[in-house]
DNA sequence: TGCGTCATGTCAGGAGTCTGACATAAAGTC
DNA sequence: GACTTTATGTCAGACTCCTGACATGACGCA
C-alpha cells in the first residue's frame, strides 16, 4: 500500500484529469469554427489514419461505446463527410471511408488541434515531451491490466 | 510551427485523453459499490480538503459548470452527505460541509481511488510520479493560459 | 449439420453535463 | 445615492453519452 488517503496538491490523477479537462476545452474552442465538437473530430482523425475501419473498431479507438460512434457517424454522414456502404459481401462490419469533404475538413481540423497540442507543449523539451507520452502510455497500461 | 499534422501514435494529447478515459472508467469500477459517480466522488473529495467551499467553487474544483455541481450537490444533499445552510447573513455563496455520514463515506471512497492511483502508478518510480505530475500542470498551466 | 459463443449494427430509454436565461447580492464607479 | 460590473444560485431545455436490449452474421466445436 502506497496511500489509503489522496492528496490533491500533488495527485497525479487529479493533474490528470485537470490537463485533460484543459485539453478538451481548448479543442472544443479551436473546432468550433469548423462546426465539430471532439467526438466528432476523433472519428474524423482515427478515419483518416485507418481508412475502413467500422464502428465498432471506430469506437474503441476513441474511447466511447459503438452506440455513442454511432450516432456521431450517422451526423457526419448526413453532412456528407464520410460514407458507409449499406451492405457488405461478407461479414457485418460496415467499413467507413472519408469523402472528399470529409478529407478536406479534416486537413483543416487536424491543424488547428495540432495548433492547440503545440501550444499545450510548449514550455516542454522535445525529450520530455517523449517522455510524458511513455509515461502516459505506462498508466494507462497499468489501469487496463488492472 | 511545431507540425500542423497530428499523428496519433505519438501524439501526448491522444495518450492524454485515453489515460483520462482509462483512469475515469477504473475509478468508475472502483466507486460502483459505494454508490458513487467520479463527479460525486469529486465533490466529496475536494470538500474535505476545504469545507465550506460553495456550488460556484466546488465547480471550478472539479472541472465542471456550477449548473452541473448544482445537480450533484442536490443528489448528495438529498442522501445527507452534505449540509448547506438555506441563506447566510452576507453575501450569496452558500457554503457546503460534509456531514459525519457524508465524511465517513469519502474516507471508503479516497481509499478505494488511491488505489487505483497507486495503480495505475505502479510502474514509475517516485522520482518519475513527482515529474509526470509536473509535467502534467505545465500542460494544463500552457492551455490555461492560452 | 446443429449449436453455442462472440462480435457487430441498431433501437430505446435514462443519466449526466452543457448552454441559455433570470433573479439576487456584493463591489466598484460616477 | 444611482448605475454598472461581477459573481452566485437556480431553473429549463438540448445535447452527448451511457446501459440495456435485440437481431444478425461469423466462427468454433461436437
Amino acid at each position: 500500500m502506497t496511500q489509503d488517503r489522496i492528496d490533491l496538491d500533488v495527485s497525479v490523477g487529479y493533474a490528470l484529469k485537470h490537463a485533460a479537462a484543459a485539453l478538451r476545452t481548448s479543442m472544443d474552442a479551436a473546432l468550433r469554427p469548423l462546426d465539430l465538437n471532439v467526438s466528432q473530430y476523433s472519428c474524423l482523425e482515427v478515419l483518416g489514419h485507418r481508412p475502413g475501419l467500422s464502428v465498432a473498431e471506430l469506437a474503441r479507438a476513441t474511447f466511447v461505446t459503438r452506440q455513442s460512434m454511432h450516432t456521431v457517424l450517422q451526423g457526419l454522414q448526413d453532412r456528407g463527410l464520410l460514407s458507409r456502404p449499406a451492405s457488405v459481401p461478407s461479414g457485418r462490419a460496415l467499413p467507413t471511408r472519408l469523402t472528399p469533404d470529409g478529407t478536406h475538413l479534416l486537413t483543416r481540423a487536424s491543424a488547428a488541434v495540432a495548433e492547440v497540442e503545440a501550444s499545450m507543449l510548449r514550455d516542454l523539451s522535445a525529450a520530455a515531451r517523449v517522455r510524458l507520452h511513455g509515461d502516459l502510455v505506462a498508466c494507462t497500461s497499468a489501469l487496463v491490466e488492472g
